[in-house]
RNA sequence: GCGAAAAUAGCUCAGUUGGUAGAGCACGACCUUGCCAAGGUCGGGGUCGCGGGUUCGAGUCCCGUUUUUCGCUCCA
């Protein structure tokens, strides 16, 4: 465990001092949980994205894809549930490392005071029988008037700093109330804090006009609220797919784990459309097809497991993680999950509005159930990241730092050197540049040894090295070195472009789906 | 969030009870070699994460803070 934890740290390492991967702000001091992609991370996270949208788009003549706005109406992240979701006033016990809701401790609180104002009325209902007359007692009691009134003033006091969301007041309150830990018996408190799963921003330029605004915490909801649009112009038939890419936004308490979990991460997921009933056959289907695109990329079919969820969220009646194994352990990648009509009943209960869709061949209008598949986009990049890299021990003591990515994901596909920087080599190099570039990312490079120029390119990952030397003058031919096996054959220069293209095109990955 | 550790050049790190910031690799120019990295000469790059404090003097000691990593916790 403790080797892969440095083998982690090492990726991390080569992802910042090859230009994948930056910590944002790094001149500042950096941001928690955000990060950059340099000049080639950004390249691997297109290639990654399109091969996923080709897969579901160009493969499915069923799935369409959208790209809705970040900003939503408000109300749409009510009826989904997240408002609601994580919007508590947390505090902790710092001896029992226990974390409590502040308002339901103050309520215990409350509660306890009501507790004892019931012991006396009960005390005098034994001893005055049936003569008791508990309204008045209740009243003139001074003893039950005395906790009455600390009760009522507590709860004032509780209700003000709610209606206020006053947090140092709440945790003034649990200290005025020499409120324990539960747990640890202790008084020993952190400060108050609100937990907010959504980055709040205001729409509107006055601050009296404003309206609250959320960054988006998913992609799904764009699609589901856009449903019937795409249904209606694209005249699409049950059971049809939506498919987006998209960034979205989580206030996460811990974010940890390099790009594994960040605040702002990018999404690339399907909704699937069917018929009530049907769902749990979509949800196989897709639970197989997903992990096939997965495979396809050839990082190793024992990396990959399936995770089904037991206990399961409201909205769901099936769902599976698939798992790739990271440097630290089995991590979700994507979930596949049976959604039922959970969100598109919520926006028909919260928008008013009539979405559901009528089935001509049923005859019969119906709220569609969904199957959603959801994958990170930066968890499929560290994915790819982490099990390409590796420190290869040559024969002769010699060693190389080499990523093994797929050549369709690679952000270089090419590189072209002369052997020598004179006679000529440099300038017919550049002619073949000129000629690739239109097709592939290439970059030349005559700066160095040869051998230490293909290390360069070992190190991101390009998969294939064209050397001009002076034969290719005479002949037309070059040598083509192979990234994996470093084994060279001599081919024509005219021949280039196809045998780059058959094993670096997306296409060559998406035909192993079909 | 709690606890622990760390932060010095692009990367990996050294820096003595506190006394003028270093190495290797990487980077740039020129020369040399020419098919699997580390030949020569010259050069660029660091207010030692940031802010205070102690001291004649702080990379080094103290406090705070930011970021990262690990364990717990939380979330899904």
């Amino acid at each position: 465990m403790a080797q892969q934890e440095d083998v982690f740290k090492k990726i991390v390492s080569h992802a910042k001092e090859y230009g994948f991967v930056f910590q944002s702000s790094e001149i500042y001091d950096g941001l928690a949980a955000v990060y950059d992609y340099g000049q080639n991370g950004v390249e691997m996270k297109n290639n990654i994205k399109r091969y996923w949208w080709d897969a579901m788009t160009l493969l499915h003549e069923n799935i369409v894809g959208i790209d809705s706005a970040i900003f939503m109406h408000p109300t749409i992240w009510k009826a989904s549930g997240h408002v609601d979701a994580f919007n508590d006033p947390l505090i902790d016990n710092r001896d029992s490392k226990k974390r409590y809701r502040a308002d339901v401790l103050i309520e215990d609180a409350i509660a306890k005071y009501d507790e004892k104002i019931e012991k006396e009325v009960a005390k005098a209902r034994k001893r005055f029988g049936e003569s008791f007359d508990e309204a008045l007692f209740r009243q003139t009691n001074p003893r039950v008037a005395e906790v009455a009134a600390k009760r009522e003033a507590l709860h004032q006091r509780f209700s003000d700093a709610m209606n206020a969301n006053d947090l140092n007041e709440l945790r003034q309150i649990i200290v005025d109330e020499e409120i324990a830990c539960p747990v640890s018996g202790t008084r020993n408190w952190t400060e108050v804090r609100q937990f907010n799963l959504m980055f709040r921003t205001e729409m509107g330029s006055t601050a009296d006009g404003a309206m609250t605004v959320y960054l988006r915490p998913e992609t799904a909801q764009g699609i589901f609220v856009n449903y019937l649009n795409v249904q209606k112009t694209g005249r699409m038939r049950i059971p049809f797919g939506i498919a987006q890419i998209g960034k979205a936004f989580r206030n996460e308490i811990v974010a940890r784990q390099f790009i594994f979990r960040m605040r702002e991460f990018e999404q690339m997921e399907m909704q699937f459309f069917v018929r009530p009933g049907e769902e749990l056959k979509w949800f196989s289907t897709w639970k197989e097809w997903r992990l096939k695109w997965h495979k396809a990329l050839g990082l190793g079919d024992q990396k990959y497991r399936y995770h089904d969820h037991e206990k399961l969220a409201h909205y769901a009646n099936a769902a599976t993680d698939i798992e790739f194994e990271m440097p630290f352990g089995f991590k979700e990648v994507e979930g596949i999950h049976s959604r039922t009509n959970f969100d598109l009943s919520q926006h028909e209960k919260f928008s008013g509005k009539n979405i559901k869709y009528f089935d001509p061949e049923l005859n019969e209008s119906y709220t569609p159930y969904v199957i959603e598949t959801s994958i990170g986009v930066d968890r499929m990049f560290l994915s790819v990241l982490c099990s390409s890299y590796e420190e290869q021990q040559l024969e002769g003591g010699d060693k190389r730092v080499v990523l093994h990515l797929p050549p369709a994901l690679a952000p270089v596909k090419c590189a072209v050197m002369p052997l020598v920087k004179k006679d000529g080599l440099p300038e017919k190099a550049h002619e073949i540049v000129n000629d690739l570039k239109f097709d592939f990312a290439t970059h030349y490079d005559e700066k160095d040894s040869i051998g230490k120029r293909y290390r360069r390119q070992d190190a991101i990952g390009t998969p294939f090295c064209i050397t001009v030397d002076h034969q290719t003058l005479e002949d037309g031919t070059v040598t083509l070195r192979e990234r994996d096996s470093m084994e060279q054959s001599r081919v024509a220069v005219a021949d280039l472009h196809k045998l780059i293209h058959d094993r670096v095109s997306i296409n060559s990955l998406l035909r192993r789906l079909a």
